[in-house]
DNA sequence: CAGGGTGTTGACTATCAACTCAACTTCGAC
DNA sequence: GTCGAAGTTGAGTTGATAGTCAACACCCTG
């Protein structure tokens, strides 16, 4: 799902109307509008953030998880992974060590597996390799 | 060491004046002197890597990796990168993941030995662990 | 001390992202 | 049919980013 479209699902989701959210996010209504329509880019970060803790607020998410899906989903990187990125020239370096190999989402999640457990997870089938 | 510095020193090794680089690199050289004194913010990305790329064959280095540095350097994340974390929701929770563990250089570097070996590394001694 | 090569500085400018404001439309309830 | 609540649109504003341009200062070499 695109972003218009999610936060135009999200907000509805949350019973509010477009006034309503702008209201609670000080931001003028009529830009959410153009936002939900792609008239417009995907607003900053900070207008982002404070979006997803009223969505998450009256959804009863997390607002943490809200605000990196919405932001990801606008095609930024939560800042302040950018600045630990920014930071680490071997973070930069690391992630280049992954390569091509790293695209899909499948590949992503075996990767957090491995964080997580310690063991190198086969791709092919999920199974410990080692 | 800093952007200006590590700039000011490559361009002297490539033995270049700030207009003779400047001029190869399509900037006004004295936007190159401001930047060397730190009185401006690092360049974009593209006049980076120009510069990446003129001093690279001057010194005979690869233009990439340099590129790189000085990006790094200048505190921002190469945009080939930064697109594909913007594109792959699972990088930046792959990134999550690692959380606060991952601060030091020598983490990033240990994570690069396992993504490269297949082996989990030890950051304590460096030995074979699993 | 004249003149070319080098570096520094201040003031200004163009472009763009991220919005706001005024005006209009659309739709449902009464 | 009108009223209010909701949404859309075009034009304009604002601040930040990424530079340029004109002027000046500092050498060294002849």
């Amino acid at each position: 799902m695109d972003f218009p479209l999610r936060l135009r699902t999200l907000r509805r989701e949350a019973g509010l109307s477009q006034r309503g959210l702008a209201e609670r996010v000080n931001v003028d209504f009529t830009y959410l509008s153009k936002i939900e329509n792609g008239r417009v880019e995907p607003p900053s970060e900070t207008v982002l953030k404070n979006i997803s803790a009223v969505l998450a607020e009256e959804l009863e998410l997390d607002a943490m998880e809200l605000s990196d899906e919405l932001i990801t989903l606008a095609g930024k990187i939560p800042s302040d992974l950018a600045e630990t990125l920014a930071r680490n020239p071997g973070a930069v370096r690391f992630l280049r060590s992954l390569g091509d190999e790293v695209r899909s989402a499948d590949e992503w999640q075996r990767l957090i597996q491995e964080q997580e457990t310690g063991y190198r997870v086969d791709s092919g089938r999920g199974g410990i390799v080692r």
